[in-house]
RNA sequence: GGGCGCAUAGCUCAGUUGGUUAGAGCGCUUCCCUUACAAGGAAGAGGCCGGCGGUUCGAGUCCGUUUGCGCCCACCA
């Protein structure tokens, strides 16, 4: 820590302080003279630790994150300008879907894994979308790679102009080999204590991607459609249901309704036919059918959706799949369809074209009745897609995450409840999404660019795979591919032949791996003596979307692996949202580019409006807002130029001895002691909001008292009383608004003090004198607006002249105001003594206007 | 359907454990080129604190209820 009560030499101050340029000036100096490189202390009471969220390089930076990252800068600049070490890296998370979306349509390429690997490859030199060229796995991870990096150099680059004082020497990815290693490892210690485990299920399945996905990546979006009331056949008359999914016909396997439905109580344990197929479908009773929806009696398929897998599971259903991964509903005919020919028609047809062409056949065959009714009904997406998830069968990774485990469950519950939120009220969030689980963390990913498992499988005498018995990696091979390397004990040649192995084709989804974000950076396999100053880690900030999924998902990893929580805070952020508070977002056509508008306003403005915006609240974009943000910065440099212009106090230094002076300082206490609560409860807003009034008052009210007297109007003394208190509030103030405004300050803090500001000590109270009186900057602030008022009143110029005033009030103000008249008067340009008037009412001041020959 | 949050000036928001006359900024009105600042500054207007009911000497603040908005979750045959 810098000693901060030095100052510079001399005093270099601009002729015209300016803001331009100030974030690329400071920035540099900082990154070269590591200002915000955290320094090992000796323990970790030492250290304050940030679990910084990774943002997605493949998208871009809102508004929304400067808000958000800007929120745990204050924290980041509070805490060590309070002495901590701050543990604050950066992240980036560039693998996954997301990434390879990018990377085919920038380089307009596709990931064909049998392709052959090609060394000289160089993407097309315009991309063309609907002729994407077709590359190897390792062609495209390398393109993933390259575009990536370049796409993190925007992002740094604007974190700097941010000012954000991350410690860039901690800089990670979430592809990086560090990464894989540690998701590798967790994993395979997740899998040797039995969290971890490969299961054949049914999975919600995105067909444009053609991967699963997990609970926590789904949004419903709203989806057209129609029902149909269709005709199922019982021996005496039709049953109909209705649907919106006719298609799925062919792979009904009950009629359910209500156990307590009187109208389908008599069908119970009969079948009847399906439409077409023919097929016999036993009516069943089950608590889930809803009598009030549709018909009453819902068709289960395998799989519609969500309730048909409870169904197809708890009643012991039978699987009729036609559903195909790509979307399409398969080639061969089933074999359980009684009448096999209409089939002919649906076979290979997606289930659009599926749809229209079953639906003919019903009007044909007369079991539709009646027309169609459109309706629009919300569905499952994955929240990067466009097409409705459809549910297939797969093999997949899962962890435990207490979605079908009560212990478990209740576990993560009370690390919930051991959480510090701020806000407090985000932590029902967590309960509920924790409480809402409906399965196991759903890891796997049939994906190229991302962290693959550590595994391979026997193959048998007939070549086919032992899912039963995966062969793990041990910890001293990670990272590691394996498809390009043989597991221990076999050799490459042994690859895909009977008797020998293959490798696990898929990736860990990116949430895999930034679930270990603390891990990550922490040191956990590769510095143990930074993972002990570090982990768990202070705090970790994050919007509050992201509670069900990176919040939650480390929480998780964190339980599992060292049975603690992996940090003590969870700080949630709001959104930005636009004028009309609607989410900002890419479809909307709403987003606004941050770099134009810090271009435009400076990163102090921009901090100071995200400053505003308190913890879990949301706030609507306003540039005027911003506007006055600019402005502060503004006022700090002016203001600072007028008061180290006003000459050196007396040397050795002596304490302010003036009343005003003293009255000043003590306010000043009182503030140094809010701003600096409000931040040890993590309130920023509260912080600046109380530093801020105090500011604009100091210079509206203060300064101008005491303008003409610090020039040296009434004497050395009282100008040295007034320089010095000038200074001492200026010291403090701007240490109260650095971490607000880290580069005005700074600039400010070069003309007259050696070092950075932002390794100098937050203000202490003890810094100012106690004894001035808290009544007096009131009582001034009274007369100031009284005398200003005559003026404005007569519509003069605020130079005028009084000739004549009274200030009338409570007597014990009026004894605080005659000690400081010659200021007063001087402020006021009074050329005459004041008449003080002792009365029971409040402040008054009464003036008379000296004649003016010109306006 | 369950949960959470919000409702105070035209707009964005403060308002600590109930206590004089409810605050700030933006915007608006009227002024002022004043040797820190005109990309400034001064003065001013503007509020049935969503509705109803209760507790209390006293309610923006506490309790109940209701309306509207937002978000999260569930359901979506």
């Amino acid at each position: 820590m810098t000693e901060n009560n030095a100052p510079s030499e001399s005093v270099l101050i601009p002729e015209r302080p300016s803001l331009e340029g100030l974030e690329a000036k400071w920035s540099q100096i900082w990154n070269e003279q590591g200002t915000y490189t955290f320094v090992r202390p000796k323990s970790r009471e030492q250290v304050f630790s940030i679990d910084t969220p990774p943002p997605t390089v493949s998208g871009s930076l809102h508004v929304g994150h400067v808000f958000s990252y800007t929120h745990t800068d204050l924290i980041a600049r509070y805490q060590r300008m309070c002495g901590k070490e701050v543990f604050y890296p950066m992240g980036w998370d560039d693998n996954g879907l997301p990434t390879e979306r990018r990377v085919q349509n920038f380089y307009g390429v596709r990931c064909v894994p049998s392709e052959p690997y090609d060394p000289d490859f160089t993407p097309p030199e315009k991309p063309d979308p609907k002729r994407q060229v077709p590359i190897s796995r390792k062609n495209f991870v390398e393109l993933c790679v390259k575009l990536t990096a370049i796409d993190e150099q925007v992002f740094e680059s604007l974190w700097r102009t941010l000012g954000l004082s991350v410690d860039w020497n901690h800089l990670y990815a979430t592809i990086s080999p560090v990464a894989q290693r540690i998701a590798q490892r967790a994993f395979l210690r997740n899998l040797s204590r039995g969290e971890a485990y490969l299961s054949q299920a049914p999975t919600l399945w995105d067909i444009t991607f053609q991967t699963a996905v997990a609970q926590a990546e789904l949004v419903d979006k709203d989806y057209a459609g129609n029902f149909y009331r269709i005709a199922f056949h019982a021996p005496d008359r039709p049953i109909y249901i209705e649907t919106t999914r006719p298609e799925l016909i062919p792979s009904v396997c009950a009629l359910i309704a209500h156990p307590s439905d009187e109208r389908y109580q008599p069908l119970f344990g009969t079948s009847v036919k399906s439409p077409l197929f023919d097929v016999e479908i036993p009516v069943l009773a089950h608590h889930l059918a809803e009598p009030d929806k549709g018909a009453g009696i819902a068709m289960c398929c395998t799989f519609g959706d969500l309730t048909d897998v409870t169904w197809w599971r708890e009643l012991q259903l039978p699987s009729r799949v036609v559903l195909t991964r790509d979307g399409r509903l398969q080639g061969d005919t089933p074999a359980w369809l009684t009448n096999a020919a209409p089939y002919a028609a649906l076979a290979g047809k997606t289930v659009f074209s599926a749809r229209e062409a079953i639906v003919e056949m019903l009007k044909e065959s007369g079991d539709l009745d009646g027309e169609p009714k459109p309706t629009t009904r919300q569905t499952k997406f994955f929240e990067k897609g466009d097409k409705p998830l459809e549910i297939v069968s797969t093999r997949q990774w899962y962890i435990r995450n207490g979605g079908r485990d009560e212990e478990l469950r209740e576990q993560l519950l009370r690390r919930g409840e051991e959480m510090t939120w701020v806000p407090e009220y985000m932590q029902h969030r967590y309960e509920d999404w924790v409480k809402g689980l409906n399965g196991d963390w759903l890891i796997s990913r049939q994906r190229f660019f991302g962290v693959p498992f550590p595994i391979w499988y026997r193959l048998d005498a007939e070549g086919n795979p032992d899912y039963a018995a995966p062969i793990a990696a041990t910890e001293e091979m990670l990272p590691v591919d394996p498809a390009n390397e043989p597991p221990t004990g076999y050799t490459e040649a042994q690859r895909g032949k009977p008797g020998g192995f293959i490798g696990d084709p898929d990736v860990m989804d990116t949430w895999a791996t930034s679930s270990l974000s603390p891990q990550i950076v922490c040191g956990w396999d590769y510095d143990e003596e930074l993972f002990n100053l570090t982990f768990p880690m202070d705090m970790a900030p994050q919007a509050h979307d992201i509670i069900r999924t990176w919040l939650f998902s480390r929480v998780v990893r964190s339980h599992l692996e060292h049975g603690k929580l992996p940090w003590k805070l969870g700080a949630i952020s709001g959104f930005v949202v636009d004028p009309d508070r609607k989410k900002i977002s890419k479809s909307q056509g709403n987003v606004i580019v941050p770099d134009e508008i810090l271009a435009r306003l400076g990163a102090d403005a921009v901090r100071w409006r995200a400053a505003l915006a308190r913890p879990g609240t949301d706030s609507p974009f306003d540039e005027n807002q911003m506007k006055v943000g600019r402005r502060l910065a503004m006022k700090v440099l002016n203001a600072s130029k007028f008061i180290l212009g006003t000459g050196s106090p007396l040397e050795p230094e002596t304490q302010p001895e003036n009343p005003a002076d003293l009255a000043m300082l003590a306010q000043l206490r009182t503030v140094v002691a809010d701003a600096g609560a409000a931040f040890e409860t993590y309130d920023y807003s509260t912080a600046l909001e109380v530093t801020e009034r105090f500011f604009w008052s100091f210079c509206d009210d203060y300064v101008e008292l005491v303008k003409e007297r610090a020039y040296g109007a009434q004497g050395e003394i009282q100008a040295n009383s007034a320089r010095t208190a000038l200074r001492t509030a200026l010291h403090i103030q701007l240490r109260l608004l650095a971490p607000f405004l880290p580069f005005v300050t700074e600039e400010v803090w070069s003309w007259w003090r050696e070092g950075s500001i932002h390794r100098a000590r937050w203000p202490q109270v003890t810094e100012l004198p106690e004894a001035g009186s808290r009544e007096l900057p009131d009582e001034v602030a009274a007369v100031l607006i009284g005398i200003r008022g005559v003026k404005s009143a007569a519509k003069v110029s605020m130079k005028t002249e009084i000739c004549r005033a009274e200030i009338s009030g409570a007597a014990k103000s009026l004894e605080r105001l005659k000690a400081i008249e010659a200021d007063l008067r001087a402020v006021g340009r009074i050329t005459a003594d004041i008449i003080w008037t002792p009365t029971e009412d409040r402040l008054q001041v009464v003036a008379d206007l000296a004649p003016t020959l010109t306006k």
